[in-house]
DNA sequence: GTTATAGTTGAAGTGAACTTTAAGTCAAGC
DNA sequence: GCTTGACTTAAAGTTCACTTCAACTATAAC
């Protein structure tokens, strides 16, 4: 095994938990970077398994590749990001946890006085009116998948 | 305008807020059922439309179409769900939602940790660990999408 | 130097949940 | 009875986030 302080995909797969394919993935869509050896196979700088890190965080909380890709680009090219930086990020996800904890919390209460009230009228009820899930949901994103 | 008890495609889509190409998707795949006219046309009953509420709400839910097809099936064929049946389904949503509630609330409290640390240790923070996200997130199915 | 293991590529495949298309048929109002 | 708008079908297309495949090449350990 090398001794580098660079690491090979599989390297990178196994310490993210990221599949090696969903890391080249990511790379052709621009979302990672990796260096080459001279035979062209990847080499990963440490600071990959940062960014692995956020973009799985960023999934688990139901943003799409695309917005990772976005909110990666308001971070600075290279330099390791500061606290304001990461403040700024997550004001982003607080706010969509909290929506999907609201509308969450919603439907199961909607659901408690369903099953409470025995109305069976699910059209008129709590839980079958979406709309404030549906205004959680964004523009397209898929979440815990 | 026709005036019997029964309803077009066009009608249901409109009432449940269900796209008609999606109605005659869910046909196909056994959800739902419609009689037809004389020249072949969907004519659907009126309980249709809680069905249909129920399946969007199960969506909402973060249930997959397969597992609706499940639930639904659980349910006497022909005959209005009593409250015992509706009782028994739900507990299942209320099972989900409350892990799922619970799943975000912890996301949502590690994020804060980290934003009050300072610490930028994604791969050690709470909300880059999925696993209790993950465990929510179950066989495959799309939540608010 | 040989060999086993790990890596490379582009292209095609997957699965969920639909939507779109094309070519044609039905129903309701006048 | 004719026109208009709604309806029918099967098949193909879409999006997202990957995975799998086939054919080939590089690296590390011995």
């Amino acid at each position: 095994m090398r001794t580098t302080d660079l690491l090979t995909v599989s390297e990178v797969a196994e310490r993210s938990g990221i599949a090696a394919s969903a890391l080249r993935f990511y790379e052709r869509i621009g979302l990672l970077d990796a260096q080459r050896t001279s035979g062209g196979q990847r080499r990963y700088e440490r600071h990959v398994l940062r960014r692995l890190a956020f973009i799985r965080a960023a999934r688990n909380v139901g943003l799409s590749l695309e917005e990772v890709c976005d909110a990666l680009d308001t971070l600075p090219q290279g330099r390791t990001p500061t606290r304001a930086d990461w403040t700024r990020l997550s004001h982003t996800w607080r706010a969509r946890l909290d929506d999907q904890i609201r509308a969450l919390t919603k439907l199961r209460d909607g659901l408690d006085s369903c099953i409470g009230c025995g109305c069976l009228s699910l059209k008129r009820c709590a839980i079958s009116n979406p709309s404030d899930v549906a205004a959680v949901a964004g523009a397209g994103a898929a979440f815990l998948r």
